[in-house]
DNA sequence: ACCCAGGTGGCCC
DNA sequence: GGGCCACATGGG
């Protein structure tokens, strides 16, 4: 299966997502830790709580009373341990950095290397972070990624760096190309994830020999 | 009543 | 490296 393929057939039918627009890169960030595990609907709610709030800065989240933060966060999920990540991050943020755009804008590697050090950002939030608030080519492989490309028949490498390595190499090096490919997974996952499982995918199908595996929900 | 959601960290083998 | 568990609310 050719990564590239898929790419530009889908994007053929999904058009451009667009996706994941916020009002600062903070916002991005404190994004990408909500998500996990949850829906976007979700995190929408938190995101505007913490505004209602006047928090959603480094120093607001740091300083903000405990017991209100989880009050913003509650609705998706986990509430507990992703309030004690977010003010621990903003503490250390401040600490290590003073702003949000200064952490941004250190050579990528390191950059990578300072997230994935931050207690609740593995690679997945790291790599978002990097993409949709730095604007660094860095791909995003979630979940859905991992298995719709599977069911499309070419298995990807076991463990994160490498399967995303191998989908990198398939694609331009580019954001824009990185940002529409994570968003379309997503959006595909979505739709054939058990509810609906038929919806435009045929045309997706047709690029591989197990296709049908995707339908058949096996 | 169940299943799932744009993961992560801790622990075990 | 892989497998299993806790973390928790909201919607289908």
């Amino acid at each position: 299966m050719d990564v590239r393929r898929v790419y530009e057939r889908l994007r053929k039918i999904l058009g451009a997502r667009d996706w994941w627009k916020s009002d600062g890169s903070l916002e991005v960030v404190v994004g990408a830790l909500l998500t996990q595990q949850t829906t976007w609907r979700s995190v929408d709610v938190a995101l505007g709580r913490l505004k209602e709030r006047g928090w959603l800065s480094l120093e607001g989240l740091a300083a903000a009373p405990v017991e209100k933060l989880e009050d913003c966060v509650k609705p998706t999920g986990f509430y507990r341990v992703k309030t004690t990540r977010l003010q621990k991050l903003a503490t250390r943020v401040l600490e290590d950095y003073g702003n949000v755009d200064a952490l941004l804008h250190q050579e990528p590697r390191d950059l990578r290397q300072y997230l994935l050090g931050l207690d609740g950002i593995g690679p997945e939030t790291a790599d978002s972070i990097l993409l949709y608030a730095a604007g660094l080519p860095f791909l995003v492989v979630d979940t859905y990624t991992r298995r719709i490309v599977e069911r499309l028949g070419s298995p990807l490498p076991p463990g994160y760096e490498a399967a995303r390595s191998c989908l990198e190499g398939g694609l331009p090096r580019t954001v824009e190309t990185y940002r529409e490919f994570h968003a379309m997974m997503v959006e595909l996952g979505k739709r054939y994830c058990r509810r609906n499982p038929r919806c435009q995918l045929c045309p997706l199908l047709e690029l591989c020999p197990h296709g049908q595996d995707m339908v058949s929900g096996r």
